[in-house]
DNA sequence: CGGGGAAAGTGAAAATGTTCACAGAATACA
DNA sequence: TGTATTCTGTGAACATTTTCACTTTCCCCG
């Protein structure tokens, strides 16, 4: 109800929510209940009526959701209604892997161009999608509509591809080059770290002989700095 | 100081303060004060003392904490200084793209195989790595020494392949199908979800709209379901 | 060798997020 | 039409995470 200010956690679950409503609607079903919903996906019933609940009425007591009903609001919600439009950049084989993406297109999201800086791979295409020149970033953008950018480089590259992207006027950014931007106010950026993801499992699997002792005594160890 | 159960959080940001380090090492200092790195890398200087006093005494109060003593700590804790051998399920354009991905090494990461149900691609080579049939997964992993399983098919495939896995006895997965799988007890998975990152993408874009009206009233909308 | 200053470590407070539990809306059915 | 039933929407309780603000420790320098 109350449209505030939105946790990123909450838009993310109507994600998954979108994704469970549409197996039910494959499978034929026509309503569902938030405990329907929760059980079948392992989710929090209350936290399902709470998310819905931010962005308007859309369930009717004693019965449930209706799920085309639901499923277009959810869509709407999350503005997946209109095509956006990405340009990649960074034609390595990430690049290329995201052209190819299926996830893009079954989110309505469009890949209309790669751009890389290395000459041999400009004028390359995969599939459909071209690979420009990163100096015509600007210019391409616009003529192809493009409103959603991927950074797919080197790290150490990746902070300057931002500011071309950002001076360029684009104002969603995904990124995947494994080191922490900062952008400036009204662009939204969205870093997918998996350096992150794979230290988070090599801590789990460390763990045993982290928990206590076994060659990292917490205290009384290093008094003075060498 | 009390290693009862970190936090997800914590260990993430370890990764985080980890890479800070060794871009100052890189650039020659020899100590940073947690003040000083919040500064440079815009972190919070009170939340990176108390992340690293869960695991120990690691700074010296009024000089600050040594560069190359916490970087080992760190690496430590997070079981970075043991290599880990990684098998890859799924040889299409995502898995080929990961297992030429170089945070793989940096992190001390070996991609050790990949695995494929296609009888075309089995037997191929991805530079190094060789393509075995899925069916010789647990044959494989226990020659190869696999620890840690990536799961890099469609999303239908994605719960048969994670039985086979965990069935293998790996611990340590990291999934890239956009379907949420459950894995029992003493596992961990981690979902890195593309799809659900472009959708917070995209609702951002939408927000202008959204916030108030505009297509979208919250209230006395579809009372009846039809 | 003692006082001043700097920065770590840490309880307590604030902010944020999740779950509970119940009032009330809507249906179904006698 | 009345009553039982179901399930939403939502305050309140609970839990977790972040930030603040203070105490303690240690180094530096005179």
């Amino acid at each position: 109800m109350k449209v505030d200010k939105i946790s990123e956690l909450t838009t993310n679950r109507l994600s998954i929510y979108l994704r469970c409503l549409n197996e039910l609607a494959a499978e034929g079903a026509k309503s569902v209940s938030s405990d329907g919903l929760a059980n079948r996906f392992h989710l929090n019933s209350a936290q399902i009526r709470k998310d819905l609940a931010y962005f308007g009425e859309f369930g009717v007591r004693g019965v449930g959701y209706d799920i085309a009903d639901l499923r277009e609001h959810i869509t709407k919600i999350l503005g997946l209604d209109k095509e956006h439009r990405v340009g990649i950049i960074g034609a390595g084989r990430l690049g290329a892997a995201l052209a190819d993406y299926y996830g893009f297109q079954r989110t309505n999201f469009k890949v209309a161009a790669l751009f890389d800086a290395d000459k041999d791979k400009i004028g390359q295409h995969f599939g459909e999608i071209e690979v420009f020149d990163i100096k015509d970033f600007s210019e391409v953008t616009k003529k192809a509509n493009i409103d959603v950018a991927v950074i797919a480089v080197p790290a150490e590259y990746a902070q300057g591809v931002l500011e071309l992207i950002t001076d360029a006027g684009i104002k969603a950014i995904m990124n995947f080059a494994p080191t922490p931007l900062r952008v400036s106010g009204d662009v939204k950026l969205k870093t997918v770290d998996l350096t992150i993801s794979l230290e988070s499992l090599s801590y789990y699997l460390a763990l045993p002989s982290n928990v206590n002792g076994a060659g990292l005594k917490p205290n009384s160890t290093n008094r003075r700095k060498k």
